[in-house]
DNA sequence: CTATATTGGTTGAACGTTAAACCAAAAGAG
DNA sequence: CTCTTTTGGTTTAACGTTCAACCAATATAG
């Protein structure tokens, strides 16, 4: 029953592969959005990780939202909400009548320290419950699965 | 590098493997999400679909959420769109005045066999680009991991 | 140069989700 | 039996997201 029809089984794994990865995602997103700083969504944060990660000064929104494979609105949305947090500031693009300049703050580079910081208990005791090997050995086949996602939208 | 610091290391393979997870998840969500009928989305399919495959007639509300890992009003929601689809009906459980008791319609059933002949073209295409031996050999590690994290809430 | 197409960003409606407050019914404690 | 707690379900506000329509500015074609 393990090699049958190759083809029907994929279907099965498929649902159960996409299952665990909605699963884990809302269970993850949960947990780190409610140890995260008032106000600051994992968006916010991923945002302002990204900046720092990258030490970059300034991005542009329409950019942003291809490297977080995210619509223009929904960029919209979150650049907004951590500028009304004071965290990012926006002024427009000076050799672009169209575009905007999206820069990190003090308090912006700060609130991603302290998010860190707020993090890490949480990420400590999975560490405690999860083999580091064992999850690491599943990201180069994620980011596989990813990347063809990501590169055969709608069919 | 690869045996270095164990424990800080952990963070940055957690941070990866969530994003992966996330980008994962909003990807294949969306690729399923277009090519449901009308009106039917994920939420309302896996409902139909948890009925047909494990032969239920009826289940209530709230041994649904928890199966979906979903809050009361989550599910409250779904069912609902679906009973205004007339997928499913709800009815009083008679041995329980606070309970529901929800059951698919043959419309129901006749919905899901729709969607999963719409799906399949879309699953066909992804069997051609992935190979399903990696995928399920990722399903014991994240059945594995979701486990851990539905058991370790809020730290 | 002018007309058309593309690009950057915003907006508003809809969806599924969570959290929290709430009500009604059932179960448990005294 | 009565009081208290637990359980089943609904409701509302808020969030992040998508999609589609839209506007303004730039780029491209002719």
């Amino acid at each position: 029953m393990t090699s049958d029809s190759p083809n029907s089984d994929f279907t099965a794994i498929a649902f159960s592969f996409f299952n665990e990865i909605g699963i884990i995602d809302q269970l993850g997103r949960n947990r780190f959005e409610r140890v995260l700083p008032e106000g600051l969504s994992i968006a916010g944060f991923s945002l302002l990780n990204h900046f720092v990660r990258l030490n970059k000064a300034q991005d542009t929104p329409s950019h942003l939202a291809k490297a977080f494979q995210v619509t223009k609105g929904a960029m919209t949305n979150t650049i907004h909400r951590l500028e009304a947090l004071g965290l990012v500031t926006i002024i427009a693009d000076p050799s672009d009548g169209r575009g905007k300049l999206v820069s990190i703050t003090e308090a912006g580079t700060a609130a991603r320290h302290d998010a860190i910081g707020r993090l890490a208990p949480s990420l400590q005791q999975l560490s405690g419950l999860i083999d580091p090997n064992e999850l690491q050995a599943l990201l180069p086949t994620l980011m596989k699965i990813r990347a063809i996602l990501d590169a055969n939208r709608e069919p």
